[in-house]
DNA sequence: TTTGACACAAGTTCACGGCC
DNA sequence: GGCCGTGAACTTGTGTCAAA
């Protein structure tokens, strides 16, 4: 196990950049707090675990938030500022836990499409896991402790340029190493004409931006992303970047796991939690929610998991991702939790035998495909490709099922689709 | 033991098909 | 025709495993 040669983990250590604690439930939304609203009157007495909720916060006002038109900003009780590196300090957490002493135990409601009700559960063990996952995350470093989005910023820099960075950094980072990223960021820092900034970016060639982040995942596409959103942020957001979700997600090659980090590590304000693929597969793993989709494993989470925790939850999961729980081989032998507490330490070693059959499904001629002379960057011009139907087929046996489909599709993910492959 | 093939990680966009 | 859900495409380094 790496760890930080005796050097204790301090809150800046972690936590540069994401150093504020998610508010209160300042950023409920419309319809959530409708819900929790109904379901005080549904008790008959205002004093369902929303109001309750909503009762513990002082009155204020979220800090600097901008909150769409027409809705209504919940009272806010600011609390001290903290790094995630310790992430949540004694004093904050003696606070959560009173908080959690009111809040815990009932299950939240939460609305689905269709408009019927699911009774969301927080899963009975979840706090003793998530006070393990945090001791494990103190003792590891990760990848992302050093080298996440948020700390790739230049921190001699304004406020203002800082959030430049960290958007860009997190427009790089998808399909990229924390490693990796880092790379191409301290490139376009020291290699761009007047540091990496809007200007700079406004003014670069888009072959010489390509140049400069080569070196991470699907740096053409990205490329494009970063000057258009280049040109959105002089001409709408007066060069800033923006302060709410809707605005970011609006930037090309921000999506919304993206624009929920970038709202907590560049405005310090929480409105949702950024789930990517460590979040998601680790969730599931542990049971917490059982969902096909990072966006659904957010909305899940977000059904019962302590706003307080939001924030952190994405840091302390992607660490555990990068160096314990592994999406293959997991450590479980370094894992505090396999104890009882994670069902995958009871998993066999993966003995998954994927059995895999090729066969064309459709095929335009062999000479479409020769990509080394081809150079239309349209795809729509591009010649039909040959489409090989991959079938994969699982032929182990595990005796929990739940635990087999989460084993599967940890090996194989999207199982019961088949893939294409020229 | 080495080598090569294959699978995976990582997030977003967009084309396409089904449904209303 | 519009909406929605699904899944391919995009890139490149790394890990795993079977075959030589």
């Amino acid at each position: 196990m790496q760890t930080r040669a005796g050097v204790p983990m301090g809150n800046d250590d972690l936590s540069s950049g994401l150093s504020s604690p998610p508010s209160d439930l300042d950023n409920y939304s419309d319809e959530e707090r409708e819900v929790k609203e109904e379901e005080g009157e549904k008790d008959g007495k205002n004093n369902s675990i929303v109001s309750r909720f909503f009762r513990s916060s002082s009155p204020g006002k979220s800090s600097g938030a901008q909150k769409a038109p027409g809705k209504a900003i919940a009272p806010v009780k600011k609390e001290p500022t903290l790094g995630l590196g310790d992430i949540v300090p004694t004093l904050i957490r003696e606070k959560v836990k009173k908080r959690e002493n009111i809040v815990e135990k009932k299950p939240r409601v939460k609305k689905v499409k269709d408009g019927e009700r699911v009774k969301v559960e927080a899963p009975e063990n979840w706090e003793e896991v998530y006070e393990k996952l945090r001791e494990m995350r103190k003792m590891v470093e990760a990848p992302v402790d050093t080298m996440g989005c948020e700390r790739l910023g230049d921190k001699a820099a304004t406020p203002k340029l800082r959030r430049f960075h960290t958007l860009i950094s997190l427009m790089l980072s998808s399909q990229t190493k924390d490693t990796v990223n880092a790379v191409a960021m301290k490139k376009l820092q020291e290699q761009l004409p007047g540091g990496l900034c809007l200007e700079s970016i406004l003014g670069v060639e888009p072959k010489r931006l390509d140049e400069l982040i080569r070196i991470v995942g699907f740096h053409n596409r990205k490329t494009e992303y970063i000057k258009k959103a280049a040109v959105i942020l002089r001409d709408k957001h007066g060069g800033d970047i923006p302060d709410t979700f809707e605005g970011l997600t609006a930037l090309p090659g921000v999506g919304p796991k993206m624009a929920h980090l970038c709202l907590s590590a560049a405005w310090d304000r929480t409105e949702g939690i950024g789930v990517d693929v460590h979040v998601h597969r680790i969730c599931n793993l542990w049971g917490w929610v059982k969902t096909t989709t990072p966006e659904g494993t957010r909305e899940a989470l977000q059904a019962w998991l302590p706003r307080d925790r939001w924030r952190e939850i994405n840091f302390l999961l992607v660490g555990f991702g990068q160096t314990i729980c592994l999406p293959r081989g997991r450590r479980c032998g370094e894992c505090t939790l396999s104890n009882g507490l994670c069902r995958a330490a009871y998993m066999e070693p993966k003995k998954v035998k994927v059995k895999k059959e090729k066969r064309v499904i459709s095929e335009g001629s062999d000479e479409d495909f020769d990509d080394d002379n081809y150079a239309a960057p349209e795809r729509s011009m591009r010649p039909k490709r040959r489409r090989v139907k991959v079938e994969v087929k699982e032929e182990e046996e595990v005796g929990d099922e739940d635990m087999l489909v989460a084993d599967i599709e940890d090996v194989v993910p999207n199982l019961a689709k088949f893939r294409y492959k020229r």
